[in-house]
DNA sequence: GAAATTTGACCCCG
DNA sequence: CGGGGTCAAATTTC
């Protein structure tokens, strides 16, 4: 019993999308091998990248770990009622790490090949090297998180070194109004498709935060550079001359099919 | 000196 | 029991 046109949609897409994704780290690659810098282009072959990732994750093709998309779950963190009349009692050695998971928000990974600033300010408060790995994950979380309450966090991974990609995930929503310089976040009436392609999978009721689209003027990132770990000097490994940045157009239109086929298919049923 | 990062300890869940 | 997430002391940076 095959799920009729909606299982060969969500397959040609796949397909397609994994094909697309492909070429544009191909196009990323080649335009970053050096010679005449194009920043518009490069712009564009990261957003497309990231686009495609996102809709791949979306569709639930996620490889590296695979549980970006978190569906639902009811609000666990109930204030915990532990520290009621805990005056000093159990207090433990340090009482570090508490620790209340908080995967039933909403959560949603996205994977550019540059730390997107959201326009929030974040502190770092952990690092830890995960299995299957390659390299260690920051873990960060708003920097009000006392002072307004803003339980938004967020986890950076990088997961590929001589082409930089991270991979950003986001939890919780941020209650945050102490934003940045003024992120003056353009919302395109017309970028509305794209909108929903990043869209987040769960019903959940945080449409309100969406720290993607204002990768255009580089804020005061302060995110970590690039300096992980051994970041040896003369690490400059130049990747295979491949397809040319004349490819361009042929992407951009390869990129135009791609996201007709995908809201299709996503208006057809994702959900 | 304050604020942010580093780094190891600690804790919860599967 | 161990992986993954968080806390907080120590260190670094502005």
């Amino acid at each position: 019993m095959e799920d009729s046109s909606f299982g060969h949609r969500k397959v040609e897409a796949m397909k397609e999308l994994v094909r697309g994704q492909d070429l544009a780290k191909q196009l990323l690659n080649a335009m970053s091998r050096g010679g005449s810098p194009s920043p518009s282009a490069e712009d564009v072959a990261d957003e497309l990248v990231a686009s495609f990732a996102n809709a791949l994750s979306r569709l639930g093709h996620s490889e590296p770990d695979d549980r970006s998309q978190v569906s639902d779950g009811p609000d666990d963190r109930t204030t915990t009622g532990s520290q009621d009349s805990s005056e000093e009692s159990s207090r433990r050695k340090d009482g570090r790490g508490r620790y209340k998971r908080r995967r039933g928000s909403d959560s949603w990974s996205r994977i550019s090949t540059a730390l997107t600033d959201d326009g929030h300010a974040w502190r770092k408060y952990g690092q830890k090297s995960i299995l299957n790995t390659d390299f260690p994950r920051s873990y960060y979380r708003c920097t009000h998180k006392f002072e307004q309450k803003c339980q938004a966090t967020k986890q950076v991974q990088m997961i590929s070194k001589d082409p930089p990609m991270y991979q950003t995930t986001y939890y919780g929503v941020h209650t945050c109004k102490n934003l940045l310089n003024s992120p003056q976040i353009i919302f395109d009436p017309e970028d509305e498709d794209a909108k929903n392609l990043v869209s987040f999978g769960s019903n959940a009721s945080s449409s309100q935060n969406n720290p993607f689209f204002s990768s255009l003027s580089f804020g005061s990132l302060k995110e970590e550079h690039g300096q992980e770990e051994t970041v040896p000097g003369g690490d400059h490994a130049l990747l295979s001359t491949q397809s040319p940045p004349s490819d361009c157009n042929f992407l951009a239109e390869y990129w135009a099919t791609e996201v007709d086929q995908v809201e299709d298919f996503m208006h057809y049923g994702l959900y």
